[in-house]
DNA sequence: TTCAAAATGGACTGATCGTTCTATCTAGGT
DNA sequence: ACCTAGATAGAACGATCAGTCCATTTTGAA
C-alpha cells in the first residue's frame, strides 16, 4: 500500500518546515508540493499549528527511538559514546540545519506558547535519555554531567549550518571524551 | 540629544525580531511599537531585509566587541576564560533566547541566501576571535580546537531557551575546563 | 525668522496568509 | 450496480504582508 496522503502531507511539511522555516512555509506550498488537495491536509489536521506540531512530534520522535536503539543495541561501546554516535550519523545525513525543535521554540514561543512549551518538554526526554546512558555507563545521578553532553551535541547541532556537519561531527567525541574523562565521580 | 529614529527603529526590530522571530514580525508591528511612521523607516532602511541585515551587523558586531574587550582587559584570567566569562555575562542578561544569527540563517537560508551568507561570515569572525585569544593562552594554530570551545559557546546559546541560562553558564566554565586541560599541545 | 530636511499618518496596491465552502469526482467494498 | 468515504480543484473569506505615494506638520540650523 503506497504511503498514505497523511505521511504525504507529514513528510512533505516536515522537510519544508525544516528547511525554510514555520512562518514561511504557507498551507499552499505544501500542499502544492506534496501533491495533494488543500481540504486532504485539513481533513487530516485542523489547523497549520496541529500540523507543525505533528511533525515536530513525529519527527523527534524518530530521533529519540534512534538514539534509544543505538543504546539498547551497542556493541562494546559505552552507552554514552553508542548515543553520540548515532546523534553523528543525524548529523551527516538528516540533520544538517540544525535543531528543529530549537528552531520551533524560537519562532514560537510567543505566537504558540503551547507549542513551543511541548518542544521543550521533548527536549527534556533527550536530557533524560541521555542521564540514562550515563547511569549504564556508571555515572549515578550527575545531571550536571548530563547536561554538559547535551550541550555538546546542541553546539554541534547549531554549528552544522556554519562549519558543515564533517567538521562538526569530530568535534563530538572529542568533547566527549574530554567531558567524560575529566570526571572523577565514576563510581564502576 | 535623543537617540535618533534610526536607532530607535533598530533596537525596536532587534527586540521584535529576536524575541518574536523574523518572518512573524510585520514591519506594521515595527513602527507600532518603535513610536515611529513607516516612512520614517523606509527612509533609513531601503527594505526589510536590509533592516534585518542592520540589525544583525549591529548586535552581533557589539557581542564581538565585547569579547574583544574582555580579552584586552582582563586581569589574570587567561584570555579564553575571560571570554568565555563575557560570553556568559551575555547569556544573563541580553541572550536568553539563543543566538540571533543561528535563528536568522535558519530562517533565511532559503529566501535570502545573502543574508545568511553573512550571517555565517560573522559567526567565523567569532571563531577568528576564538582562534586569537587561544594563541594568547599558547595554544598555536589549533583550529579544531577553537571550533570545540565555540561548540561550548554555542551549546549555551542553544540550551539556554530550555534550561535556562542560569544552569548553562555554569556548565560553560566547567566543559572550558575539560576541553582545555585534556589537550597536550600547549606550548606555553 | 526663514527654509529645507525630516517625520507624520493615512490611504492604497497587489500579493499572500490561514481557513472554509461547495460541487464534482474517484475508489473500494457489498 | 450501488453506496459511501475520501480526495479533488477552485472560488472565496477577511486579515495581513511589504512597499509606495502624498499632503501636511514638525524640527533644527543658519
Amino acid at each position: 500500500m503506497n504511503p498514505s496522503k497523511r505521511e504525504t502531507v507529514l513528510d512533505t511539511a516536515e522537510h519544508l518546515f525544516y528547511e525554510e522555516g514555520f512562518h514561511a512555509t504557507g498551507i499552499d506550498r505544501v500542499v502544492a508540493e506534496a501533491g495533494v488537495a488543500r481540504m486532504t491536509l485539513y481533513n487530516h489536521f485542523p489547523s497549520k499549528e496541529a500540523l507543525v506540531e505533528s511533525v515536530l512530534e513525529r519527527r523527534y520522535r524518530r530521533y529519540l527511538d534512534d538514539l534509544h536503539d543505538a543504546v539498547a543495541g551497542r556493541g562494546n561501546d559505552s552507552a554514552v559514546a553508542a548515543m553520540a554516535e548515532r546523534h553523528n550519523e543525524w548529523l551527516r545525513t538528516r540533520s544538517r540545519s540544525g535543531c528543529i525543535l530549537l528552531k520551533a521554540i524560537g519562532e514560537f514561543q510567543r505566537h504558540r506558547p503551547a507549542l513551543a512549551e511541548r518542544g521543550r518538554e521533548l527536549k527534556r526526554e533527550l536530557l533524560t535519555l541521555i542521564s540514562e546512558a550515563l547511569s549504564i555507563d556508571g555515572y549515578h545521578r550527575d545531571e550536571a554531567l548530563a547536561e554538559r553532553v547535551m550541550m555538546i551535541l546542541e553546539g554541534a547541532n547549531a554549528l552544522a549550518p556554519v562549519l558543515g556537519s564533517e567538521r562538526v561531527v569530530v568535534q563530538v567525541e572529542s568533547m566527549l571524551a574530554s567531558v567524560l574523562g575529566s570526571t572523577a565521580e565514576r563510581s564502576s
